[in-house]
DNA sequence: GAAAATAATGAGTGATTACTCACTTTACTA
DNA sequence: TAGTAAAGTGAGTAATCACTCATTATTTTC
């Protein structure tokens, strides 16, 4: 009975999910339904099946999940503050501390810090993109953390550098969007566009970052 | 009975789905069909629900479509077509004839016309953005369209504009990437993560263009 | 190691699901 | 206008849905 979980280590990551507490089934549980919610989508995956791929019965989901939404939920908010927000605090302060001298260090380290995170947590991230527009309660958290946590910081960064004259001067909202729809470009490209492809990550990487650049200058 | 319909013309466009054959009760299931689809998600629709919005008998729905699914695929399979592949025929055709004498002429071009065409289509385009990942037909064709049609079109334009000077010398998938990216990223943040926001449409493409145009030049 | 608390079970619930089919209504043709 | 085909109907079907609950198994506490 002490078999290991194999695969499921970014599950019970510390850095986002304290799963500590969670029981051993409920483990295989949350495992279970992260697989079918991925491949048929949340309305079409059964807590009958969840319960039967777990190796549990279907009344143990909902002796820790009040109903299937809330199970849905539990997978998902944990990692989506934690995809928006966290990071750009710290890479914020390096900015305004002079850290990091360019924006061009500003960009790659935000890219590569994302990339591990996004590497780690793809399976509930494409989830939660999947689900977003049909769950009110995701909507508002997500557009509160995109707007706080990530727009307020990274419009900051984009005025210190405009004045640094690193950056055009367009709005800043511009300037964001043109610098994170190209990350993400890049991101949905790699990741779930074409995943199967061989990527040379660091070339693209810095090709990206050399083209945002390019596009931003003065 | 000859009251007219409001508001559904984009779903009988000449251009996209020859609705000259459509009895009046199969134009109101594809009506609610689309506005439930985009609501709730496909799975998460009901035809009884369908049929009880278009005013019709469940049994309809099933005269007309053998299953739930064709409904589906009845709906989004031509928008996909034409979402993809005839524009840039004509636009690649501009190209060699040097119609299109710069790559802004022809970005210009293609990010207009595009534009037109979604803003035409935005419910059909969500729902298949959608469903791409749970329906393995959709999936196979919409990669085949992109791979064949948009693609490989795609490249030869860039090489094209490689061969004048006019773009860096980079691999033509990345220079693709990163203009269809940088042009997606503006449909995304403009019809789909902030419609709500009041936008300068000219403006914010003249920037998305230049943005492009610096990144990728020599 | 008894008592209390928590975890797990699975048969059972009414509601809802996609879909069928025998039948009626409407439209077209000769 | 009779005859035929197509369109539309809605009650009915078995399967499945999310969820409940009385009962049993396991842990925790003192």
């Amino acid at each position: 009975m002490k078999k290991t979980e194999e695969g499921t280590d970014w599950l019970f990551d510390e850095e986002v999910s304290e799963s500590g507490d969670l029981t051993e089934k409920q483990k295989r549980i949350v495992k279970a339904a992260v697989e079918m919610f991925q491949e048929k989508g949340f309305s079409a995956s059964s807590t009958s099946e969840i319960a039967r791929r777990a190796g549990v019965a279907e009344g143990t989901i909902f002796r820790h999940y009040n109903t299937k939404k809330d199970l849905l939920l539990a997978i998902v908010t944990p990692v989506m503050s934690h995809l928006v927000a966290p990071f750009i605090v710290k890479d914020l302060d390096k900015v305004l501390k002079s850290d990091y001298e360019h924006y061009e260090d500003f960009l790659r380290a935000v890219v590569k810090n994302r990339q591990t995170f996004i590497r780690k947590h793809l399976p509930i991230v494409k989830i939660l993109i999947q689900e977003i527009p049909f769950h009110h309660e995701l909507r508002t958290q997500f557009i509160e953390h995109v707007a706080t946590d990530l727009f307020d910081r990274f419009e900051k960064v984009i005025i210190h550098f405009q004045k640094k004259g690193e950056i055009i001067q367009i709005p800043p909202s511009s300037a964001i969007r043109l610098s994170i729809t190209a990350i993400l470009g890049f991101f949905l490209a790699r990741y779930i566009m074409v995943p199967e492809r061989e990527w040379d990550d660091e070339k693209e990487i810095e090709l990206t970052v050399q083209f945002i650049l390019n596009g931003l200058k003065q």
